[in-house]
DNA sequence: ACGATGGTTATTGTATACAAATCACACTCG
DNA sequence: CGAGTGTGATTTGTATACAATAACCATCGT
C-alpha cells in the first residue's frame, strides 16, 4: 500500500518468520512500533494484513498474538490452495496466449538456472516459482482467484522457510512446470488440472516431510 | 470488530447498496466520515473490509470508487463460491455431528416457514439462508474456507437485492436444503458435494435471469 | 492553438494524544 | 483458603492535526 505501512508490513513478516518470536506469544502493537520505527496508524493498518494471512491472530479480546500453525492448518491450507490453482490452471488452459505460455517457458529457465549451478540458489529458485505460478492466474483472468490465493500462497511456505528442498525436489518441480507448459500449449485443461494437482500435492509432502514433524504434532514444551 | 469501526462498516454498505451512488463513483474518506458519523479512522477500517469484500476499489492512485460489478465478474464469484461451498459440503458430510445436522433441520424449518404464509418473508428467507450455509461451513471445520467464503457470499448477493425471487425458487432453494440434510445424515460427501452444486448452480441461473440484464451489459430481454 | 509548467486545492497517509476496554493482582468477605 | 471485586497498569480503539501526494486549473512560451 503506502510507503510506512508497506515497510511496516515487510518488517513484522520478517520479524515473524525471523524465529525471534514463539507461536501463541503476545505482542503489543507498541513493541511493532519500535521494531518498525513507524507510528501505531501503518503498523494496525500492516497487522491487519497479517491477520488476514493468519500470521497473525487476535484474541476473543482483540490482543495481539503470533499464530500457531499446527499441521492440520498447513494441509487445510494446502489443500484449499491445490483445489483453488487447480481451478486457475484449467481456466488457463483455455483461455492462455501464446505471449503468455512463452512467458512461462522464459521464468521456467530461470528456474532451471537458479537450480543447475554448483550451490542451489533457493531463494532465486522460490521467487521463480512464485512468478510462474503468478503467471498462471494471471493467464486465467480470474482477479477474485487471484486475490483468494494471495492470502494463502505465501504463509506457511515461508514459514519454516524450506531451504532444505532436496535437489530432485527442485528438479521435479521444474519438470512439472515443463509438463504444465506443455499442458497449456495444447490448450488441453484436464492436463493442466491434473498436473497442477500431482504438483501441489507433492510439494505438500515434501514440505510436510521436511518440516512439519518439527514444528506443529509434538506438543511445544512451554519453552 | 469494534464498535465504531463496525458501524462504519454497516452504514457504508447500507449506503452503496441502497442505490443511492453509482458505480465508478469517487467517493472519499471524508464524505465517508460525514455519512458514518465517525472519524477517518474507523472509517479507513471499514473501508479495507469493503475493499476486501470488492464493493469498493482504489484507483493506481488510491483513491476510492465505488465496484462495478460486471456480469463476468458476478459469474466468476458465483463459480469461485460453488467450488469452495462444495468442498465445504463434501467436508461436511465426513465430519458432521448429530447436533449439527438436527440444527441445519431446525434453520430450514425456519427458512420453510419465511416461505410458507401469505406474503413470503424473502428478508428471513434470506437471513435463514444465511445460517443454512454458514453451519455447513462450520460442520466442515475449515476455519480457512471459511474465511474465504466469507469474502465471496454476501457481496453480490444482496447487492441487487433479490426480491425478485419467485415463490418456485424459494420453495425449489428448501428442497435442495432437505437434500443436502439428507446428504449430511447418509454421510454421503459425493452425494452432498453434488446437491451443493446443482443447488448454486441454479442460484446463480435465477439470480442472473431477475436481476443480471438490468445491471451489466447487453441482455435479451424475455419474459 | 497546444503542450508544458507551476501553483492551488483535494485526498490520502502518518503521527500523536486521548478514550475505552481489558488484564493482573491484591484484597475483602464468606 | 477461595471466590468475587475494586484498582492501577497495559493494551487496543478513536479523534484530530499535520505531512505527503495526486488532481485540477490557469498561465506561459513556443
Amino acid at each position: 500500500m503506502s510507503r510506512a505501512s508497506d515497510l511496516a508490513y515487510a518488517k513484522i513478516r520478517a520479524h515473524l518468520l525471523s524465529g525471534a518470536v514463539q507461536p501463541n506469544e503476545q505482542i503489543t502493537e507498541d513493541q511493532l512500533t519500535q521494531i518498525t520505527g513507524v507510528s501505531r496508524t501503518p503498523v494496525r493498518e500492516a497487522v491487519r494484513r497479517l491477520e488476514d494471512e493468519l500470521l497473525l491472530v487476535r484474541s476473543d479480546t482483540k490482543r495481539l498474538f503470533v499464530a500457531d500453525w499446527s499441521r492440520d492448518d498447513i494441509e487445510e491450507m494446502f489443500a484449499l490452495r491445490q483445489m483453488l490453482e487447480c481451478h486457475a490452471a484449467e481456466r488457463a488452459a483455455r483461455r492462455i496466449l501464446r505471449a503468455q505460455v512463452a512467458e512461462l517457458e522464459d521464468v521456467n529457465r530461470t528456474l532451471k538456472a537458479a537450480i543447475e549451478q554448483s550451490a542451489p540458489d533457493v531463494a532465486r529458485f522460490l521467487e521463480a516459482n512464485r512468478r510462474f505460478h503468478d503467471a498462471i492466474i494471471d493467464a486465467a483472468h480470474s482477479p477474485r482467484l487471484g486475490q483468494l490465493l494471495g492470502k494463502l500462497v505465501e504463509a506457511p511456505v515461508v514459514l519454516r522457510t524450506a531451504r532444505n528442498y532436496s535437489l530432485e525436489d527442485l528438479r521435479q518441480s521444474a519438470r512439472d512446470h515443463d509438463e504444465l507448459i506443455a499442458a497449456f500449449a495444447a490448450r488441453d485443461p484436464d492436463w493442466a488440472r491434473a498436473v497442477m494437482g500431482s504438483h501441489l500435492r507433492r510439494a505438500f509432502h515434501t514440505f510436510a516431510n521436511t518440516v512439519g514433524q518439527a514444528s506443529a504434532d509434538e506438543a511445544p514444551e512451554e519453552a
